[in-house]
DNA sequence: CCAGCATATCGTAATTTTCCGATGCAGGGT
DNA sequence: ACCCTGCATCGGAAAATTACGATATGCTGG
């Protein structure tokens, strides 16, 4: 992947969120961590089809993104969800179909949705 | 990638949306569409340092995803962002964040930033 | 201290993504 | 009718992702 500068901060951390939530098995893992209501972990292993080393690398994924928290290694590892960075990232959202300007009109016949 | 059975409708479109801004160069796309305010053409290909070829396909994966709107082929070819669908996500992070039921506490040691 | 369990990491194969140049295709101007 | 412009699509190469089994690592209980 060619690199693109220009990006801001803010772009660039919602691109690596993104990515790392481009997966249904990692959307799984996410919906499960909140549905959980708290940190879960070899759960997520029966869960999902599997197998847990690959488990393992979606959670260190998501991790690296900054998208979940947890432990790192040892015998009873516990996740969850970064609040901060879930909100983070639907402000972002909000963002670009709706800009702080205002300006939410689309110049396309299908109409903003916002508000 | 194997098939993660037991995905919503939701969470399949999500996963979808997120694949496709799941890169630098089509983050920017989607940012510059925002900017514009309207559907631009061309332009992109000017502002991002990638082939014209690359771009297009860029945007047909945006297009794909369902999250920008535009014509197919022809001389002039204009996209938009498709404002429903980055309302649609910007809802569905918040959901993950703050689900409907309202428990958004989450068991580890960071606190919710929702509300 | 040692065995056993839960998780992480490594090595690696298959698949997918990413990118480019070349080519195809539709309209607009002459 | 002809070419030129602007975009899409194709073919293919390089890089990244995804998945697994095997192995390493780090607690914890006995």
């Amino acid at each position: 992947m060619k690199a693109i500068d220009g990006l801001t901060t803010d772009e660039e951390r919602a691109a690596a969120i993104f990515r790392a939530l481009g997966n249904p098995a990692r959307v799984r893992i996410i919906m499960e961590l909140a549905r959980q209501n708290a940190c879960v972990t070899g759960d997520l292993v029966e869960v999902l089809p599997l197998a847990q080393s690959t488990v393992s690398e979606h959670l260190k994924v998501l991790r690296e993104a900054g998208i979940v928290l947890g432990s790192s290694n040892g015998r009873d590892a516990r996740y969850c969800l970064d609040p901060e960075a879930v909100r983070w990232l639907a402000n972002f959202c909000f963002g670009i179909c709706c800009p702080p300007g205002g300006n939410s009109a689309c110049a396309c016949d299908v109409p903003c949705a916002c508000d």
